[in-house]
DNA sequence: CACAAATATGACCAATGGTCATTTACTATG
DNA sequence: CATAGTAAATGACCATTGGTCATATTTGTG
């Protein structure tokens, strides 16, 4: 049955296709000016077809992140093989994580706007976009237990949890900083040093945190 | 001239009027379900009419919060009144907040959606409301400033950074928090304990941050 | 009463995410 | 080649939204 390989792939290359496209449009036109009728329009296709290939704009948006999280899972993997003290290594990887969302605005953005709804990640039978994504979140959040793994180890931090927990208050934390941050959701009248460093800032106090106390 | 100023004074009343029916929509159909046409209905008024009265949805939404605020503000002053180590007391702000946002869900909710684009602080005259928001935020930042700097005094903390600054970052990364667990904002395949906890636990972890270190 | 100013109205607009009956393109079979 | 059947694409259509504005109503004044 050639066929019927052949039409799965075309279909997956159009699926492509249509990503392709909707980057475009989103770093063209930014996140608030993209629609689906827009991304449409960019792909050459009817709005409705979008449909065919994307349950809706969730998770088009989702599959759209999916190849630059691999990147940042890349970029942070180095950082966590590099030789450093496990405090350093884990400020790397939160400043690594914010310049990746710099230069990839439109991730950025996406990541910040994606609510995950009940409906979305318990009713449906879970789409390979979604469980891609769970993935690529588990292996962020095993990248990180490694890290206070070592710093454990080492005896340069002190948890007072179990690392899984940790990570996930560290992982909330900061994500809701740079969220945030990035969306004004806090009223500064007084100029503000830039987001970056106060990321970096929040971030340092976090892993203070963590480090071992002397005994007083 | 009485009638001008019965006019203010009936204006006034109306405005009340309807904050009150938009508070009792929200209460009764959440969030999401909440459009300007709902809250005009229940207010027994034309839709256009809420324009007159507010420059638009979010002015309305914050004017909602306006008088919460305040109950919190009340709150997290008695707080701060109590004679505790400023590491507790600020630790008993934090879940202060969170507990009131807890009780009062649409306030919660308005917080943790608005967002400050550039146009509603910076382009316009800045109305009443704007204004209000931030004088309470203000007040916020200004009871937090005050623990801290009793617990810098009382040798508790050891600050890095300025205090303002050091009340932005806490403030920001809470809020975060909070906004990211309330909107699902990452994928938890696990089940995690409850916001309250996580939130507690993430404050601690921030305070420890700001702890005197005892010298090595 | 007549005029004017303040208020209120609701039809209307442009966007948006999403649906679905209909059409089009393609393929396996007689 | 013709025909039936299936997958894919379409775009008109829908409901809902925040927001506007010409028109109508109410109110106060001379």
């Amino acid at each position: 049955m050639g066929v019927r390989e052949r039409r799965e792939k075309e279909r997956e290359q159009r699926r492509q296709d249509i990503l392709t496209s909707a980057r475009a449009v989103f770093l063209k036109h930014g996140f608030e000016q993209t629609s689906m009728d827009r991304i449409a329009q960019a792909a050459e296709l009817a709005k409705g077809t979008l449909y065919l290939y994307f349950k809706n704009r969730e998770e088009l948006l989702m599959a759209l992140i999916g190849d630059d999280f691999e990147e940042l899972l890349e970029m942070i993997e180095q950082t966590v093989k590099r030789k450093e003290p496990s405090d350093k290594k884990l400020l790397h990887c939160t400043t690594a994580f914010y310049r990746f969302s710099q230069d990839n605005q439109f991730f950025y953005q996406l990541m910040t706007q994606l609510h995950f709804k009940p409906e979305c990640l318990m009713n449906q039978p879970s789409t390979a976009t979604i469980t891609q994504f769970q993935e690529q979140n588990e292996r962020l959040m095993a990248l990180l237990s490694q890290v206070l793994q070592e710093g454990v180890d080492t005896k340069v931090f002190q948890l007072d949890h179990p690392i899984h927990y940790v990570v996930m208050q560290l992982t909330v934390a900061m994500k809701g900083t740079m969220v945030v941050l990035k969306n004004n959701m806090i009223p500064v009248t007084l100029k503000r040093p830039s987001d970056e460093k106060i990321i970096h800032d929040v971030a340092t106090l976090l892993i203070k945190g963590l480090r071992r106390q002397q005994a007083q």
